[in-house]
DNA sequence: CGCTGTGAAAGACTTCACAGCA
DNA sequence: TGCTGTGAAGTCTTTCACAGCG
């Protein structure tokens, strides 16, 4: 991921770890649960229950930041809220733009995790005209023509795409030729961007198909008995599917025959 | 990561890396794509610029499922296709419910991801008794009292949870209860479960701060302008050097002094 | 004594680079 | 010849385990 000379930190311990960065809004999210409870102190230990991962990963992740705790007491939950901030960068202002005012571009608009983090929706596009004037979660939204006006006269340096896939290119092409140098894509579209741009991006089918992954394999476990195989109704759980499903009809396998994959490729139709 | 099972030696090369299943459904959308436009063949490289990876890693991560290519060919589409989707768990159906139809919700409801990848909505469920009956998506809106029967009744294993993050972990709860062995939450909270249940979430902000941390670093640096030099890149960030943005208002620390952060903590006010 | 901070070891993932097959 | 498949090397991340300080 990270494109970047990987050599000698110009300066000492600058370099917070990607995985790290990652998982301080966990961090910031747990401790500000805290501070709303007006909980003075946790221990690594409490404090990674309530972020979800373990104490040594998390004392390591805050020696990045800095020594912010007190040997023998914990950290001080206010102090810590205020540094993990500082260090993401939200103790300023970001005014961001949602472009792709749908379903999806609408719940954005709602989501007050924005508004309490130091992100500011200074607007809303979309290119439906229809929808021009709407206010939606309280704003107007805008035609995608004024695009580039809206950009800079707020000067937003980050954009939301919550487009079709179809369009999603074009707009993050407009976004960044206004200015927009970090871009949060909903569309499940690859996007390319310039050197120096940012994407991340959301898909969320993405994680759906991992979870069914790992479903398949849970009922797999034990014997690898054949499974009952009625996947539309009737018996509640437990139900068991074949450990390597077994391809009933999966399409003939191209030429030739070389080792090939750890199961079968049978032969017949396609599935789709 | 995923809850669930820790351990997986399998026997032989069974064990598929994490970070592979990760991209798989990416192959598979950019597979989708070249197989809509009856492309036949890909080569490692034409591929991995589609999905947004390097070629190499493409092609490692195809050999933990087999030797699906053809030397000085490439891969075969359609054939590639069905071998992720079958080692993905997506030949078979995935009745899914969705509790808590707000804005997210309703989003997923009309997510076109879903339907074309397996995952089948078997319903939709929300606390407001106002909205039972009300379609969304052309699916009827049930109320939350009946979500234990509307699992069973549906062999439902997968739940997505969008509800306001209050509720999530009373909701899980009767997810799981009833059967529900895979969890995917939008709400922004922790949940716990079960051993043997897995959860995986997608939290928007955390994306949006994380583009933050990295948008703050840009600007501070100028001797390696951002440059706008035309990549094809998918993401492209760097810049690791010295940042470290004035603190004007932040906590005092609790006590003593010891070694602290790389830099200063000035005293004055709360910022929050 | 309790809990942080951190070297060092282990492990996971990525990239290199090239043998080998179609 | 062209491109896959893969050991081996390199890099990043996690975990261990304990020194050290309040």
């Amino acid at each position: 991921m990270a494109t970047g000379r990987t050599h000698r930190p110009a300066t000492r311990s600058r370099g917070i770890p990607e995985a790290t960065v990652a998982r301080l809004p966990l961090y910031l999210r747990a401790l500000t649960a805290l501070s709303e409870r007006s909980v003075p102190t946790v221990s690594s230990e409490e404090l990674a229950a309530a972020a979800g991962v373990n104490s040594a990963k998390l004392r390591k992740d805050f020696s990045y930041l800095g020594s912010y705790g007190t040997r023998g007491v914990g950290y001080d939950v206010e102090y810590l809220v205020y540094q993990i901030s500082r260090e993401l960068g939200l103790t300023q202002d970001w005014p961001v733009v949602i472009v792709g005012i749908g379903n999806l571009g609408a719940a954005l608009a709602n989501y007050g995790g924005f508004a309490s983090r130091g992100f500011r929706v200074a607007a809303l596009i979309d290119a439906d005209p229809a929808m021009a004037g709407t206010p939606v979660a309280g704003i107007p939204v805008q035609h995608a023509d004024d695009l580039e006006t809206i950009v800079r006269d707020n000067g937003v340096s980050i954009g939301v795409i919550s487009t079709p896939a179809g369009a999603a290119q074009q707009v993050c092409d407009r976004l960044v030729a206004a200015g927009v140098t970090s871009i949060l894509n909903f569309a499940p579209t690859v996007l390319s961007v310039p050197d120096g741009v940012d994407v991340r991006k959301v898909d969320l089918s993405i994680e759906l198909q991992i979870l069914a992954f790992h479903e398949q394999r849970k009922s797999v476990e034990d014997t690898g008995e054949a499974g009952v195989g009625q996947s539309t109704a009737g018996v509640a759980q437990d139900v068991s599917v074949p450990a390597v499903p077994d391809a009933e009809e999966a399409p003939v396998r191209p030429v030739a025959e070389g080792r090939k994959g750890p199961d079968g490729d049978m032969p017949a139709v396609m599935p789709a």
